[in-house]
DNA sequence: GCAATCCATGTACCG
DNA sequence: ACCGGTACATGGATTGCG
């Protein structure tokens, strides 16, 4: 027997017969590509009796039932804990995972078996959480090496035994090779479609620097495709990156291959890449990771596009070089000028897909190992899932059972409470708020599933919490279900910010820890939020009630102590407070929370000078720093046009540092006249908004979506999550959708400048303004038919 | 008869 | 496919005035 050190990348299994065969792919201490195999895992699920009476009557029946039938390993009586509660159920284990849902139907509606669990855990899932192993970490494998032949591309096969976590290396990640790629596709007309599409250019960049591009005017289609899959196999990466690959790339391509009798066997068996788990694509032995994804975490980019994430995480393209963004780039192809576009435009993309995941690739492998779920899932898994799993491993360590999904109907309830601000300019402003308010709370007040009491009647009002408002009660004791793992959360969080002290902020082992604590802080925040989602398997209604009820008593009663403080309040929203900042009473105010209230409350950061409004949810600041905040404003939003976001932006800057209007109107003045002059750049005139649901499920046009429809009708695919970029020209229509275009079928003469004056500009300028009482009319009025004249005869 | 106001719809934000 | 609270644009329906 060999020992050897293993890093999980992917698991895959197969069933045969008489077993399922798990295959642990991953990259060995040595740095080799090696496969670890076990036939010896066997899959179960267990059978909730109707009632503990009818236990021994269902066991006998189940055991009679096994008897007769080889596919059955063993049926068995197993003490469990089903929220909370201490029960007995029969545990049924197959030989093999072909025959779980054969038996699952026959014994679900058996008239003693009440519930059947666990059943819907998957086979290969169910391995990693059963022998603890968790992806992107290093383990200590007990192998014996495999004798005999089988097609799979690692340098070695080994039959596992066993494996136990390697503590000796501190955070560190293997050498992977990575490929990043990028598809472009010639289409006549709109989108690419399989059947009348072809692809015109696959390029591909390595992390070993090679770079390589196969061109349809070289080859023909199925060169391409066989180059491409040649290509993989040989260079044999761990991990395939692009983007908008799960949802568009990968489909259209395996369709296309299927159309010219092509196959993309590119796995690590040789096998074609899959559909699998949330909508993503899989591919045997490797990661198979999709970078939209990955944006769709990073919400300060509005519009998900290559150059836009490029540019926020600090990577320069080449000098000179730009990628493109015009969805007319489906046609460039026809075109031979263009062709040396395209080629370039795709190069550089896959150069950049490539740095874009070297720099994500951290937080990617932490955020994967925090939750436990494989590297090429754990980004196309929404949040709920990835708390959900979380749960579940550690449902697993305390011998709960876990939940069904369930189908249930949907009743809001009460959440946070918010102030109404106090409008206007105010000057030296503390931001206090409570640490992780929401998880706190759970734990103090032991919020969970399993200590929830739908009647106190038998119990005294000390062996339990009652929520303010919503009265819902919860035991004190024992420590329930979501208290320990928000404790597990917590204390992991802060042990690993102790250990970042002690690093050097330039390492990769801080890189590596420092997104380990940030994936950690994502599952912790989303932890009441997933209480209260009607998909979640331990979805308890009153424990989301009662934590937003604590909440807001929490909040109300720090907002009565800084009033007995005689602080001066000016905003507070949810978990924190906005009050003039004065030192003495701060540090007094806090000591009095914490003692009244038992959670921790600190000062956030302090605003020089900062703005409010009328409106809640809504302010902007400038820091000791010189950097400026702006929360909830239009300069904030992606759905109002570049310029708007600019011009309020600036109106912020100069309204905190001047403390007055007058530097700010005459900005935007002078804004307004370049825009009358058509000075201002075309791209900042595009009005984005996301498609949110199938466009004939709309029972109103709004502007995008009429947008929407006449690209439908021009043959773009437009799917829902989809973003719609349009302006607005000059029409007869009084309506706006009607006036609304594509932004890349306009003109800048046909462009509506008095729209862009009153409902962009203005707008966003005055949102700030009207605190001082400026009004419309202190602007430049809109385009007159002199203007117009004026623009006709300017160069 | 017409302007002012209300209301439903839709999007995107905050914490 | 984590929650509720909130702001605001749009455009058609309703209201209020006389």
């Amino acid at each position: 027997m060999d020992k050897l050190l293993f890093w999980p990348l992917d698991i895959t299994y197969t069933s045969s017969e008489d077993c399922g065969e798990i295959k642990l792919w991953g990259i060995s201490g040595e740095n080799k590509r090696i496969v670890l195999v076990d036939r010896t895992f066997k899959p179960y699920f267990y059978a909730v009796p109707k009632n503990q009476s009818s236990l021994e009557a269902l066991f006998r029946e189940l055991e009679k039932l096994s008897r007769i039938d080889k596919k059955v390993l063993s049926v068995e009586k197993t003490e469990k804990y089903y929220f909370g509660k201490p029960i007995t159920v029969i545990k049924i284990t197959l030989i093999s995972p072909l025959y779980l849902n054969e038996w699952e139907n026959k014994i679900r509606r058996h008239p003693l078996v009440s519930e059947i669990l666990e059943s819907d855990i998957r086979y290969s899932m169910r391995y990693l959480i059963d022998k603890d192993i968790y992806p992107c970490n290093w383990y200590l494998a007990n192998v014996e090496e495999f004798k005999g032949s089988s097609n799979v591309s690692v340098d070695q096969i080994f039959m596992l035994n066993s494996m136990s976590l390697y503590n000796g290396g501190g955070v560190t990640l293997p050498k992977l090779k990575i490929l990043a790629f990028d598809v472009q596709w010639y289409s006549p007309k709109g989108s690419p479609k399989p059947e009348t599409s072809m692809v015109a250019l696959i390029s591909i960049a390595t992390n070993t620097g090679i770079m390589k591009q196969f061109f349809l005017e070289d080859m023909d289609e199925k060169e391409i495709l066989s180059s491409f899959s040649s290509f993989i196999l040989n260079f044999d990466p761990d991990i395939i990156v692009g983007f908008n690959i799960n949802k568009f790339t990968w489909p259209l391509l395996l369709s296309r291959a299927k159309i010219l009798d092509e196959n993309l066997n590119i796995s690590r068996e040789y096998s074609s890449p899959q559909t699998s788990l949330y909508g993503h694509i899989s591919i045997a032995g490797r990661a198979n990771i999709d970078l939209m994804d990955y944006a769709e975490s990073l919400y300060e980019i509005k519009i998900k596009t290559l150059p836009r994430i490029a540019e926020y995480l600090g990577i320069d393209l080449p000098e000179g070089e730009k990628l493109i963004t015009s969805p007319l780039i489906y046609s460039y192809w026809k075109n031979k000028e263009k062709r040396v576009l395209l080629s370039k435009h795709s190069a550089l993309s896959a150069k950049i897909i490539l740095e874009i995941f070297k720099k994500a690739l951290p937080f990617i492998t932490q955020l994967s190992n925090v939750t436990g779920l494989p590297l090429d899932q754990v980004l196309a898994a929404p949040v709920g899932f990835r708390v959900e799993w979380f749960l579940i491993r550690q449902a697993v360590k305390d011998n709960e059972l876990i939940p069904r999904r369930a189908e249930r109907p949907y009743y809001p309830y009460k959440g946070a409470f918010v102030l109404k601000p106090r409008s206007g300019l105010h000057e030296n402003i503390a931001v206090l708020d409570f640490s992780s308010m929401y998880p706190n709370i759970m734990i103090k007040y032991n919020i969970s599933p399993d200590t929830y009491l739908p009647s106190v009647e038998e119990l005294s009002p000390e062996e339990f919490w009652m929520a303010p408002e919503v009265g819902h009660p919860f035991r004190k004791h024992p420590p329930g279900f979501y208290k320990r793992v928000l404790e597990k959360l917590l204390s992991l969080r802060s042990e690993i910010k102790k250990q970042l002290k002690n690093l050097q902020p330039s390492s990769l082992e801080y890189l590596l820890l420092d997104n380990r604590q940030k994936a950690v802080k994502i599952i912790a925040n989303a932890c009441y939020g997933y209480t209260g989602w009607l998909g979640a398997r331990w979805y308890v209604k009153p424990c989301a009630e009662a934590t937003a009820a604590f909440g807001r008593k929490i909040i109300k009663e720090t907002i009565s102590i800084a009033k007995a403080y005689s602080l001066k309040i000016v905003y507070g929203d949810t978990d924190s407070i906005f009050v003039v900042n004065e030192p003495e009473k701060i540090s007094k105010f806090i000591e009095t929370v914490e003692k009244k209230l038992g959670l921790n409350i600190k000062i956030d950061k302090i605003y020089t000078v900062c703005l409010f409004t009328e409106a809640a949810k809504r302010y902007a600041g400038l820091l000791p720093d010189g950097r400026i905040d702006v929360i909830g404003f239009e300069a904030v939003r992606g759905d109002w046009c570049e310029l708007a976001q600019e011009v309020q932006l600036k109106v912020i800057e100069l309204v905190l540092k001047a403390k007055s209007p007058l530097p700010a109107i005459k900005y935007v003045n002078g804004i307004i006249s370049n825009l009358k002059r058509q000075k201002i750049p075309f791209e900042k005139l595009i009005i984005w908004k996301t498609i949110s649901r199938p466009i004939d499920k709309y029972e109103v046009v709004p502007p995008h979506v009429a947008v929407a429809k006449s690209l439908i009708d021009m043959g773009y695919a437009i799917n829902v999550g989809d973003k719609v970029g349009y302006v607005v020209t000059k029409g007869d229509s009084k309506k706006l959708s009607e006036r609304a275009k594509p932004y890349f079928m306009v003109n800048y003469s046909d462009i509506d400048i008095d729209y862009y004056i009153s409902k962009q500009v203005i707008p966003a300028a005055l949102r700030i303004l009207s605190i001082f009482n400026v009004t419309e009319r202190n602007f430049l009025r809109k385009t007159s038919t002199l203007d117009s004249w004026f623009i006709k005869r300017s160069p």
